[in-house]
DNA sequence: TGTCTGCCGGCAACCGTTTGCATCGACGCT
DNA sequence: AGCGTCGATGCAAACGGTTGCCGGCAGACA
């Protein structure tokens, strides 16, 4: 009849039950039910459902000084590689009983402090980050900062925080011999920025790589960017410079998306006169014209275990930092071949 | 020298500038800094800023009673369509000051039902619903529940909620009239779960349009879920039931993929032997093989418009419900084709 | 019947903010 | 000189829970 109250607390439990406040708070712990007479707690219990009550995550959180949900920050939640990411995570999370905060910084440092900013002040558990730059000031301020924290797919090169990434180093390897298996001997590397952990070890691991297969007619170009768009312009520069390349490991799948655009602009089909293996193993890269060879991240799987190590860091502080790597595999398809014989 | 504080809290700031901690709290609102003489103000902002002080949002939304969090449920973040529906929400809801709660739930009701209220737990401002069923308890529960509601891409049957969806109608229509006047006679249709509006829907419109060109061999089957396996399934009966079909309108662009693979299977080349036109025009779907011709959706307006509509429902709880439709394309690319000469 | 032991459940402080209201001094006006 | 006004700040009560501590009561035991 009158204004229904919005909703009910505990209080209102309580009193409907006939027993104190925190009686009830006790009964709808499940940590704190033993305490409790059988009787009673059923009774509070049945009394809860019939009110609806909900607990007021709010006032628990600001007790207990858990707030039970962690935030993620990826740079793009459109770039294919985080959805399965994401996924990985939020499964581990939600197993855990957390929440998760996203947010996407469109690559903008700016935005990315304010984001971080607001999950802090929302006192989020644990912090996922998935847009290290090698050097980051963000990540340096976070490390002393408050909430454990762990960088997802990019790292930062002095260590002392915890990070699951792909294993760079060893796809890059794979790519290139894989290309050099195959007959190529004028390789070009298009990767991502070089400021960022896996720019820098797949152009590292390329680089060596050629070395040691002796190669002399080598490339190796910086995108500005992990995106297809980069890939094309990159790709424009690089078959301009070196038309004699035949075969290119890219920095991750949409660059080489952009690389194989670029060629068969200027005429050169994939694989016929140029091979590209990407990096990531997307979604749908197997669908694609071509199908891409690629180096294949398990990407959920590094939001999983970055999850899971969150989760451990969350429950023990003091934890030390770790590096979990997480292996790829090359999966031949169709946008590598022998390079021409003529060649 | 001590252990250090965990955090400073609006009391140290206000003891550290001198001030009563209301003063301090009314410095750093900006709604009510404007109460303060002006050398007061600053003086609190600057040894808060000292202090690296940092608002306890928990606290805050409790006293307030605004969490200043939305929450968004999808079925899989993994699935295309979403990440573009999820970034254009996100950066709506951003530029309000609001932070977005994400869940997949994997399609699984019991899952959804838990995530939900664990964010009605977390107390969101909000709701962005992209999973409701044609008639679905769980919809039904919250429209009085609480917090404001938004349904994305799928909605009830029964108004009075509000949502933001593709034209599902007009969709279906251009992609069989699109088949139609290429020259196929023979059409059909494999969509998605008639049990969500945009398989009923596009379903409808399909039907309604083949017997408004007064086709007479036509078929319609209801694959189990949107994405490529259940593509794959029913095409395989679709192909074997009905063998002499030359174009397929889709539920998605999924379906598609999952059709086209089923036919090449059976040595039905795509588009010579088949035609087939997708629904969204998910990231990547021009560079696939074929490059799909499909409905494009902006998915990227269909969250933005969402995440508007919640924002207006949240400052308005009592404001009407309202349903906007996202209007499509026809975007003609390699997956269609005019049927054989001899056909 | 008196004391001891345990089990239940009440008491009240606290988590960190916000905000309506009261206070207080200064100032202008008559 | 007295009074109303007004600007600036302090006071204290919430917001809705959790939890250490304590007291009461029942049963056991001597």
């Amino acid at each position: 009849m009158a204004a229904a109250r919005r909703s009910p607390r505990l209080k209102d439990v309580a009193e409907a039950a006939g027993v104190h406040i925190s009686t009830a708070s006790r009964a709808l712990n499940e940590r704190t039910a033993a305490l409790l007479n059988p009787q009673t707690l059923e009774r509070v219990r049945e009394t809860a459902d019939g009110l609806g009550y909900r607990v007021n995550g709010m006032a628990r959180a600001l007790k207990t000084r858990r707030s039970l949900s962690i935030g993620m920050v990826v740079p793009d939640i459109t770039n294919p590689f985080f959805p399965p990411t994401v996924r990985g995570a939020e499964d581990v999370l939600d197993r855990a009983g957390y929440s998760l905060l996203l947010s996407s910084t469109d690559n903008d440092m700016g935005k990315a402090r304010r984001q971080v900013a607001a999950m802090l002040e929302s006192q989020v558990d644990g912090l996922l980050l998935a847009m290290a730059l090698r050097d980051d000031p963000l990540v340096t301020e976070l490390r002393s900062g408050g909430a454990p924290l762990v960088l997802v797919n990019r790292t930062i090169d002095r260590g002392g925080v915890s990070a699951v990434v792909p294993d760079d180093f060893h796809g890059a390897l794979e790519a290139a011999e894989h290309l050099y298996a195959l007959g190529h001997r004028r390789l070009a590397f298009v990767g991502g920025p070089l400021a960022t952990s896996n720019g820098a070890r797949r152009r590292a691991s390329f680089d060596q790589t050629v070395a040691r297969l002796g190669l002399k007619e080598v490339a190796a170009l910086e995108a500005v960017a992990f995106d297809e768009d980069a890939g094309y312009a990159t790709a424009q520069d690089l078959l301009t410079r070196h038309p004699r390349i035949t075969g290119v490991v890219a920095g991750n799948d949409l660059l080489a998306i952009g690389i194989i655009a670029a060629a068969a602009e200027r005429g050169l089909a994939c694989p016929q006169d140029i091979s590209v293996v990407g990096f990531n193993d997307m979604l749908l890269a197997g669908r694609l014209q071509p199908p891409l060879t690629t180096i294949r991240i398990p990407q959920y799987d590094v939001g999983a275990r970055a999850a899971e190590l969150l989760m451990s860091l969350v429950d023990d502080p003091d934890r030390n930092p770790e590096t979990v790597l997480i292996s790829g595999e090359l999966v031949i398809r169709g946008s590598t071949a022998a390079p021409r014989a003529a060649d």
